[in-house]
DNA sequence: TCTGGGGTCCTAGGACCC
DNA sequence: TCTGGGGTCCTAGGACCC
């Protein structure tokens, strides 16, 4: 009955945090310029723009964002800053402005719904690209920003679709065009295959999505363990029967923080402690903000040598009193090893409940 | 000059219960 | 004075994504 089978369509923002901040600075449109970094630093004096290029930029850090003007010199998001700036070192860096972002984003997610109401949009093929380009037009006009657009029968390639064409892309992917659009790629470009399990592919001969799709999945059961090695061969097939969810509940919510410099257990254990001390805060007025308590409270730390360790503990009742998460988390700080300098320490709730406010009042 | 911050999901062992 | 299997919870770590 159906030669019009599902479709699925994946909207991505094109260099969402960048374009937004272009939006704030049109005067930089055209300029490689980055999204990341930590701290806002003064403006200099010299009556030039406010952000400083790459090349002067000192400090810990990764692009969350790059334009594609910036992409052009080689660098991406998740590269570290002060190697971004050995490729383009006349590239701004901008501070990221996530209050911002979410508002963009909210609007764009509006913008979709008043055209595919049914958020995930599930529709009949022949009106696919129509739709897509109605969606387009809808972002375009209500945030003045730019989306790519992939058409696919599942999830997976429907990501994978979305990336084809960028920026400002239509990709609608069937069933036949997956040997010749999808095989080509490296593996990378699944969701679900990152640079770990790609090095490992890399020395069975394994690069492309179309060598993993024809690999021996025994072989591959064998290498990355049943479940794993099962759903690689079956994804580079562009096998994927993942419902469209519109909606989930947080399992966890959490704040940590990367130091300027490395702090030293002992030495530096006043400032430590503040810190320490300002995260379980900082998690109690999100847990409050946000309507949740929780459980399990979770202590992370990486050592200067970037080794990360994570301790946790169940507590009888939920909970989102900053005091009670500090006291649970510092008992955790007791059981981890304090024999080198810290670069990041962080605190989590996990076990989430909606919170006593927030549960439906019973009677006196 | 390495490597952010917020998450999700999976694995695996041990405790504990039936 | 030995031997089950299943289920759930807790904890720690790791891969991955945006």
């Amino acid at each position: 009955m159906d030669g019009d089978a599902r479709f699925i369509a994946h909207v991505d923002m094109d260099a969402f945090y960048a374009s937004v901040e272009l939006l704030r600075y049109p005067e930089l449109r055209g300029r490689p310029l980055v999204v990341g970094g930590r701290r806002r630093s003064a403006p200099d004096e010299s009556g030039g723009t406010p952000f400083p290029a790459l090349r002067d930029y000192k400090g810990r850090g990764v692009i969350t964002t790059a334009t594609y003007e910036a992409r052009a010199f080689g660098v991406h998001s998740g590269m570290a800053l002060m190697k971004a700036a050995k490729l383009a070192p006349d590239a701004l860096v901008l501070p990221a402005d996530f209050d911002e972002y979410r508002r963009y984003s909210r609007m764009f997610k509006d913008a979709v719904r008043a055209v595919a109401p049914h958020g995930g949009a599930e529709e009949a093929w022949a009106r696919a690209r129509e739709l897509a380009r109605s969606i387009q037009r809808a972002v375009r006009e209500t945030t003045a920003l730019s989306c790519s657009i992939g058409i696919a029968p599942n999830k997976l390639l429907a990501k994978i679709a979305s990336e084809l064409e960028k920026p400002g892309g239509l990709t609608v992917l069937r069933e036949d065009d997956i040997a010749a659009r999808i095989w080509p790629l490296p593996v990378r470009k699944i969701n679900g295959v990152g640079p770990k399990a790609a090095a490992r592919l890399e020395t069975l001969g394994i690069r492309t999505i179309g060598e993993l799709a024809g690999a021996d999945p025994m072989l591959l059961v064998e290498r990355f363990g049943g479940k794993h090695g099962a759903w690689m061969h079956e994804a580079a097939n562009g096998r994927d029967d993942r419902p469209v969810v519109t909606h989930s509940e947080p399992k966890l919510i959490s704040r940590e923080t990367t130091f300027e410099d490395d702090l030293h257990p002992e030495r530096d254990r006043a400032a430590l402690s503040r810190i320490f001390t300002e995260l379980c805060e900082r998690v109690a007025a999100d847990l409050e903000r946000k309507g949740y308590a929780g459980r399990t409270i979770g202590l992370k730390l990486r050592y200067d040598n970037f080794k990360t360790v994570t301790r946790d503990r169940t507590l009888e009742e939920p909970t989102r009193d900053a005091a009670a998460i500090r006291r649970a988390a510092g008992e955790c700080l007791k059981r981890v090893p304090l024999g080198r300098r810290i670069r990041l320490l962080g605190v989590r709730v996990g076990a989430l409940t909606k919170s006593a406010a927030e549960q439906a009042p019973r009677g006196a």
